[in-house]
DNA sequence: TAGATGTCTGTTAGCGCTATCATGCACCAT
DNA sequence: ATGGTGCATGATAGCGCTAACAGACATCTA
């Protein structure tokens, strides 16, 4: 039975639909519709009614009748491993300063750098039928993966480009940051260097850096003369522990490649503490390039992860291709540039 | 005419439906969406049969249809000023807690300290028709304050206690934290205080801090000595910049009260640089609590805005009143503690 | 054995919108 | 007048799912 105009005052507190709106307006429901999306002609007079009623009613369309109606989501899925890291809001400010020139909507979830909640996540996303997909990683589990190909919508993988993307892909080459910051370190005569990152064996980009840079060394004959991890707390804090800890162990490194800016920034403040000469004692760099450290005594060595672009580019892939089955399978491989600061000598 | 069989082998790439779930199981609609939601008493047996057929299909649900028809959306509108701010993801992570133990989901949207984009956003929030809002502050457009009321779903404003919710509130007392503050400083000994801030009009909770610390001073008969305000780039370098003008302005200031902690921190590293003694000869206080900076050389005075905590309060609020047409306005006033930390002397 | 009860499955009718087509009407050229 | 051309509006039929009810059947009770 069709709900009748009697029912609707009976209970005040319904949410209003459309057609209360065409009632109060005195036009048809379908040119209501038509009114508050801008699409088709609507005479300017009716025009003007119809947005009076919906205004002095209140009336906030109902999105989901209309995305299932017109097959249409306006969003857009982003899926980072945390919002923790710094680095992941600035993707994300790149990512809606794209967006906001269109009418799509980034809706963010969080795996926490876990596989078992990215595929969880990206389920979730997937059944709201969003126009398109901004995941961090080429990792995923194989479910997630056939669940990315199955969605027939834009894919863009970010932040890293070492593996096979599922569609498309903008990011840097870990390995190869890795590799260069190896090659400027060896280059600037240091020998005896130690590393210090986190512990989380999931973490793809840290390990593939990790990976980049040994096997630069490797080519120079270098070996990591010792190492350290860590895990959760305060990154400067723990920068400083490590710090002291490696160089307790080892006295005699003379530079230390930290996997992150923030602990790099706590050894930095260590080795300042201690008296240690930096760059000329001990040389130190960190990676991500965070505008948030550059209030720091030294400017810490580092190479910038192009947060900001990757986002930018990722949205405007989607946006580009919203619509489409897929994002057209493009590779944008963006090139980390060092930034040598004041705690890596130049040769 | 209904969609037939037929034609869906024709078309290989049309997105997966229940039917195709039930024709693959041969039981009916219904069933395989009682098995997908698990309600309902379905036998072993079929439950067995539905579930392969859909992990083989690969089937996702559609959320948007479901939505419609059940009238129930899992989704909780979070609102928020910025994601750069560190401040947001800290509520983030507190939100998060606790919604990962309900079928709940948050979804972000983020304002830019403006008012018509907190209007925006909020009107396409609402209009995914979701089972909750949580949103920062309690200043708000008339709009956006009566699509709030008519809603008819639980609201809760966070982060601020000064002034009147539209529903329910959970947050600390700017006002009051900066009269502490300002209480803490005088109770030192400390009388030429300068105060350094942002220049954010719209900042209301940085706004009250200032007051209730200008209101505790005239108390106690006490002036700012000299204020510096500042806007965008890095706070950290900000900080330093803003405090080496102030103290040229104004050598005899014995105390720095700014209104975050990471341009308390470039501050505080700016006076270290300098030689100058703090707590001394010079007092230092910034405001959040964050942890992020723990490994500074000085532990900055600062007064923890319960942010974590604020976060995890609103989204049990929004649990508990999961389906309601409010939170029953209730009214949580944390109380932020006073750090000392090692820059504003205890007497 | 009739009826009552419980377990499982299916049928029907929408949810609030929009795509699509149909219609009414004014206006023009023929 | 005839029949095109626009323009503005309305009627109809779903979108893919779920609530609510209606069976079918097996099992139990008296």
């Amino acid at each position: 039975m069709p709900r009748l105009a009697q029912e609707n005052i009976a209970n005040e507190n319904r949410p209003l639909t459309l057609r209360d709106v065409s009632e109060a307006s005195g036009v048809s429901e379908m040119t209501v519709s038509r009114v508050l999306r801008n699409r088709g002609d609507v005479s300017e007079a009716t025009r003007t009614k119809v947005l009076e009623a919906a205004k002095s009613l209140g009336y906030v369309p109902n999105k989901i009748a209309g995305a299932l109606a017109s097959q249409r989501v306006n969003l857009v899925a982003v899926i980072i491993p945390s919002l923790g890291n710094l680095v992941f809001p600035e993707v994300m400010t790149g990512i809606s300063e794209i967006l906001d020139d269109t009418d799509l909507q980034p809706v963010v979830g969080v795996t926490h750098y876990k596989p078992e909640r990215e595929e969880a996540v990206l389920y979730e996303m997937l059944s709201w039928r969003p126009s398109g997909v901004i995941i961090a990683g080429l990792e995923h589990t194989d479910a997630s993966r056939a669940m990315l190909r199955a969605a027939g919508i834009p894919i863009v993988e970010i932040m890293d480009s070492d593996g096979e993307p599922v569609d498309a892909v903008v990011g840097i080459s870990h390995r190869r940051a890795g590799r260069e910051m190896a090659k400027a370190i060896v280059q600037a005569g240091y020998t005896r260097i130690g590393f210090l990152g986190t512990k989380m064996p999931l973490d793809h980009r840290a390990r593939k850096r990790f990976e980049g840079f040994t096997e630069a060394l490797a080519k120079e004959g270098l070996e990591i003369a010792d190492q350290e991890f860590y895990e959760g707390g305060s990154a400067l804090v723990k920068g400083r522990e490590m710090t002291e800890a490696i160089l307790t162990r080892t006295p005699d490194l003379d530079f230390l490649y930290y996997s992150n800016d923030m602990i790099g920034a706590g050894g930095l403040l260590y080795c300042l503490d201690k008296g240690i000469a930096v760059p000329g004692q001990i040389g130190l760099a960190g990676f991500n390039g965070l505008r948030l450290l550059d209030g720091l005594p030294k400017q810490l060595a580092t190479m910038d992860a192009c947060r900001a672009e990757i986002g930018r580019e990722a949205a405007r892939l989607i946006a580009a291709h919203a619509g489409d089955t897929s994002a057209g399978g493009e590779r944008h491989v963006l090139t980390p540039k060092l930034q040598y600061g004041a705690t890596l000598k130049r040769r």
